[in-house]
DNA sequence: GATTGTATACATGTATACAATATCCAAAAG
DNA sequence: CTTTTGGATATTGTATACATGTATACAATC
């Protein structure tokens, strides 16, 4: 990390409001965010929300249009499909570096983050652990643009994983292949962990898809 | 600002200035980008010249400090290969999915593009023209998030292919595999150009790399 | 002489004020 | 009745002014 200051200036503060309420879906998909209106919720003036939106934008979060103001993105199938095969192309490249190099207690970190899955109901607990799990999994790839790059892909499409379906629906499924997964980092089977990964992550996009096909016809 | 083009806003233009004079080596890696300087030279405020700025941090062109100012990214030699190796892992992605779309005229563009390379000697006409080869080879693939990410990815590392190198060290080897790569699309043999692809860009990456441990070890 | 503390200059961060642009709705024309 | 046009309103874009943080140079101390 560049510096250990953990002097937060307001643009970040803001940015990672915005950040955290799309991810929660407490923002929605194509809805307007207003300068005005987060400038007095966190009591500041206009310029630095404005940085803050600029940043989103970056990010591929938030779109800006000229004199018409900053939106929610709200991508339609294909572009989500668009960046699921990205996703599979990175996170698999990621986790093939990553396996060779784990270290006990990374592997251990990984596992406790599955076991706290297992006993997990609630969707917004369930959505930062996932998170974090397949965090976890690519970290020890030691490339930090690649784990940017992933985490802006995983950030600007997992909000419509987590919009509709309940965890009664996704959970089975997909712990069955965080263990497979785990189990073959474990082993040092890089093959067996990629193919799973895989697995899970065209699973995930039929769920989206499903998902956004039905909002798109209504 | 005197003319005023009316086809972009004030930060899009501060923000195209900056990329490309990054591109053509005119801002050197490192160097620092005062707010009130640009806002001089383009007879606006600092503010505009912020929004440019925090964009191009989104681009990774640009690294911010609060409270110290925009500097041109300066990437060590780690960071250098970790991006071509996700160029490698990207533009093939893009470059397969491209060969089958390849319509007569983009083929042709493709053609026109390499026979500009062939007659050129100076650095600033190849860069832009090489450019505009290798987009040309990927947009086909009809993906505009993928294509944005490859221009980030080639607009961070291109510059020190350009830094040093004369077009005569680079070119002869540079041309043929220009040549390959069209050559292998236009049989729509995906795997030849993808190979000729990955040989191009580990070729680029060493010469980058002498040319970095050098800048670095002085 | 080297190191630490302090003052000054300068660049960046932000608030306020104003200008430009888009949106909305009512009134008029077809 | 539909379409268009004009202006009122709201929101964004930008300039100016002020506040805050940082760096450089110099003084004080060990």
């Amino acid at each position: 990390m560049g510096s250990m200051l953990k002097y937060r200036t307001a643009p970040e503060v803001v940015a990672e409001y915005i950040r955290d309420a799309i991810y929660r879906n407490e923002l929605r998909p194509g809805q307007q965010l207003q300068q005005e209106e987060l400038a007095l919720k966190f009591g500041i003036s206009r310029i630095p929300v404005r940085d803050a939106l600029r940043q989103l934008q970056g990010e591929g979060l938030v779109d800006l249009y000229p004199n018409r103001g900053a939106f929610v993105s709200n991508p339609g199938v294909e572009e989500l499909r668009e960046v699921f095969g990205l996703r599979i192309l990175l996170e698999s490249y990621a986790l093939r570096m990553a396996v060779p190099n784990f270290s006990k207690a990374e592997l251990e970190l990984c596992a406790s983050l599955l076991a706290q899955l297992e006993s997990i109901a609630n969707r917004a607990d369930w959505s930062r652990i996932d998170q974090e799990f397949h965090a976890a999994l690519y970290a020890p790839c030691h490339q930090t643009r690649t784990l940017n790059l992933i985490d802006n892909l995983r950030g600007s499409v997992n909000r419509f994983y987590y919009l509709y379906l309940s965890p009664e629906s996704y959970g089975p499924d997909s712990l069955r292949e965080h263990r497979q997964i785990l189990k073959a980092c474990q082993k040092r089977n890089a093959d067996a962990a990629v193919s799973a990964l895989e697995k899970h992550l065209r699973g995930a996009l039929k769920e989206v898809e499903s998902v956004s096909l039905a909002a798109e016809s209504s």
